[in-house]
DNA sequence: TGTACATCAGTGAACGCGCGTTCACTGATGTAC
DNA sequence: TGTACATCAGTGAACGCGCGTTCACTGATGTAC
């Protein structure tokens, strides 16, 4: 996708992938500009031929992050098929594949403090990948009677929220916080007890 | 409780209240233990007769916000009164009112990468937290019939989970990641519907 | 094919900065007599 | 009450460090003729 060739041959990305490895190794403030310069083999000025500036990487890493995130998303989805019930909770188990598979990406989008509003195309696929998530919600949604159906966004933001506190809070490898369960299965069973509380579940499972 | 006196007075409470400025101003990051120090009025080097550095200086204050979430925690439980569930509840939105009151406490506790484990008292007060909200959700499980009722400490993760996610991702002044719901409606929502999923709450309320 | 030229990715030295930490010290406070 | 002494909280100077960023440059690559 960059253009080929000169010196390095795609330094950009380069840059990115360095800024993953030490994103997810020392967190967000652990990561400088330097330190990814010189895991690419570079000098930190040659940085500023392709990015503004520190945070500009990390935004760049960001963004490659939602991409992701909203392809992996959008294939959980898979239109709402075979039922909307079961598309929901792929999504749901997506989201936590995501953030296993893709921890620097993750923490770089949720942790490393940059803003969504950073660049126009950040906030695009942003909004991009709420949007499935809604989407998901919404075909849910559908399944309930109107007059005790939640507005779906509020269902997304649910979700979105439990599935972020069991990431935040079990599935990182986080000294002395750990859960005596699995994240996977933390999430699903409370996606699920969830859901049984929207009526979309039979009363025992 | 500190002796007092001296040249300062309270110089070690001092540097804990600048540091939780701080640190709710500019995040775990951008906290320095220099900054602290200014801002008490005092010279870097005499953090060192208090603290043993920077990373013990930041346990200490989340250490304080760990004392004050546990009692805030316990005061909203109140024994389980007047009922299980009102009790528990009331426990879920204590945990979001700490959160927004105590942001620097809360950022020092579950954003400053301080492992629980930095030092015993640390970790007791840690798990007094906890253990605080898994009575709550004992004594909630009572209520479900035992066949169809998940380990209570489950449900305490859940709940913990759920909570967290709403306070990281809707109630920070994040910009660009705002939800068209109050943090506080989020939460209480997310809770009522997640109880009616455990058979604790009427179908319609 | 060969030569002259333009481009521009990456260099390397330099900058000012604030950081956390150490150390020998000083001088205000508390205490013993 | 007054004096001599001990304590120890806070000073101030110094340290080595790596940071992000700038700048004039260089030299490999691509291109025009």
């Amino acid at each position: 996708m960059r253009k080929r060739g000169y010196h390095h041959g795609n330094l950009r990305q380069a840059l990115v992938d360095a800024a993953l490895r030490l994103i997810e190794e020392k967190g967000p403030t652990g990561f400088t500009l330097s330190e990814a310069a010189k895991q690419a083999g570079v000098t930190p000025a040659a940085v500023y031929r392709h990015f503004a500036g520190r945070e500009d990487l990390i935004a760049e890493a960001a963004r490659q992050g939602y991409e992701i995130f909203s392809d992996v998303m959008e294939y959980a989805y898979n239109d709402g098929q075979p039922t909307a019930l079961s598309a929901f909770e792929a999504t749901g188990r997506a989201y936590l594949a995501f953030a296993r598979k893709y921890p620097g990406h993750y923490i770089s989008m949720f942790e490393s403090g940059v803003s969504v509003n950073h660049s126009p195309e950040l906030a695009k696929v942003a909004s991009r990948a709420r949007g499935i998530l809604e989407r998901a919600a919404e075909d849910l949604s559908e399944h309930i009677p109107p007059e005790k159906r939640p507005p779906s966004t509020m269902v997304s933001a649910h979700i979105w929220a439990l599935s972020h506190g069991v990431v935040e809070l079990f599935a990182r490898n986080s000294p002395g916080t750990q859960s005596p369960f699995p994240p996977e299965d933390l999430l699903e069973s409370g996606i699920g007890i969830y859901l049984r509380g929207l009526g979309l579940l039979p009363k025992d499972s």
